[in-house]
DNA sequence: TAGAGTATGTCGGCCAGCGGACAGAATAAG
DNA sequence: CTTATTCTGTCCGCTGGCCGACATACTCTA
């Protein structure tokens, strides 16, 4: 759920991604940070915050997987977008005030820092170079919703889908052979989710995609047949 | 185009809003700011940048109104947001590095501070508290986004536009006796923009709000006959 | 005050995709 | 191993709203 271009090298997909502030702080300020931190450990499908309440910390995630996700009034959610190792969460509502306004739960056995506001509020007021990293990661996001915004806008459910898988790989695929292999298994709901669209239309685009030869579903991992998908519709010919 | 509630005091809504970022600062960091600003002035229709742009310059709104959007690989263009006096923008590619990914355009005269990426940085460096106020700028909009984002996904056209006439009304509504006036014009094609949807639809659909009597169109201004309508849809009954 | 340009209003055909329903496959739990 | 639960695949009727087309109304400029 990441940008794709702004977060490449000019030699390809750089290793460490924009939104991993712990890997991009100097270590200086990293070890500060954990030395004021607290370690929280978290199960499969535990809630580590949720909409509504007060918010007063902001965590790190050191491993494991948080989906970051807003509940609508009706039954239905959006998923923002994942957290991965090194990426921060939570913090928007700590520094702006007001309440948690999206849910955050754990993908699987997750273990993250947490900070309370006062000792992050200090931390940023003297660490500079730290803040400026937390803005970098802030406006990662804003544009990565902008992209999503367009998306849904323009986009129909095909396109979305195929672009959403596009933007994963750029940061969770991995180059086996020719194809690229997805690390991360998402239920079509969790697709649906993400590109605003119904369970059934996920199960039935990825049917399309595949017998057009697009991608392939081995047990649940999507794997991309080579960039040709990529040009394809980048340049909708 | 921006939160409601999270831009509310107890006693009502709040005069300077969250992202007046000028009028929050304090008078020393917004003398500082000023003095490595150069002013620029733009007309009615003027692109102040745009997409692809190097986008070295952080503005800041003085008079007038920005509109910034994002322009899609068709024709095409998703509204953003607005910016209003005291507003900051054109920061997230400055602070995150790489081009600009939306277009600024004045909606009407407008006078802006520009400031270079370099003395930015600097001043955010050596200003801390107005880091923060940053940070709480670009929190605000993502939740804004975030905002959008749910409406778009759960909501259908008619919701989107009363959801976001409240939105605007609760920032640029003026009170005359018991109607909420707003105090900026929007063209069809621009709410259509805002709300993902058609010129056609927009036009149908405040038709119909008139038509049910919650709100009346006097000379393209949006006048909202009292809170009726929002508590008709907040709790949907 | 005419004419150009832009904004609003209205109609209708068409179709993407939502949502309900159900069956089978895979996984988890006991 | 058995049962319960969750996920995937498939079918289909219904409809919101997109899109083209065209008429009218407003507004700015000369």
């Amino acid at each position: 759920m990441e940008k794709t271009l702004s977060c490449k090298t000019k030699s390809g997909v750089s290793n460490t991604h924009q939104t991993d502030i712990l890997a991009r702080m100097s270590a200086q300020d990293a070890d500060y940070l954990r030395s004021i931190a607290q370690i929280r450990r978290f199960a499969k499908n535990d809630l580590v915050f949720h909409a509504g309440a007060l918010g007063k910390h902001v965590y790190f995630l050191r491993s494991g997987r948080i989906k970051i996700y807003q509940p609508a009034n009706c039954g239905k959610e959006v998923i923002l977008w994942f957290c991965f190792p090194g990426d921060m969460f939570g913090m928007a509502e700590v520094v702006q005030g007001g309440g948690r306004v999206v849910n955050a739960v754990a993908c699987e056995a997750s273990e993250v820092l947490s900070v309370t506001q006062v000792q992050f509020e200090d931390f940023l007021r003297t660490h500079p170079a730290a803040s400026l990293l937390v803005m970098q990661v802030l406006s990662c996001r804003l544009r990565t919703l902008g992209d999503v915004i367009v998306n849904l806008v323009n986009d129909d459910a095909q396109t979305r889908i195929m672009k959403l898988i596009l933007r994963l790989s750029a940061r969770h695929g991995v180059r086996v052979a020719q194809d690229i292999h997805l690390t991360i298994d998402l239920t079509h709901q969790e697709i649906a989710d993400m590109v605003g669209t119904t369970r059934q239309t996920v199960t039935s685009v990825l049917g399309q995609l595949q017998k057009r030869g697009l991608m392939r579903l081995e047990n649940r991992r999507i794997l991309i047949e080579s960039p040709e998908l990529l040009d394809e519709f980048l340049n909708p010919v």
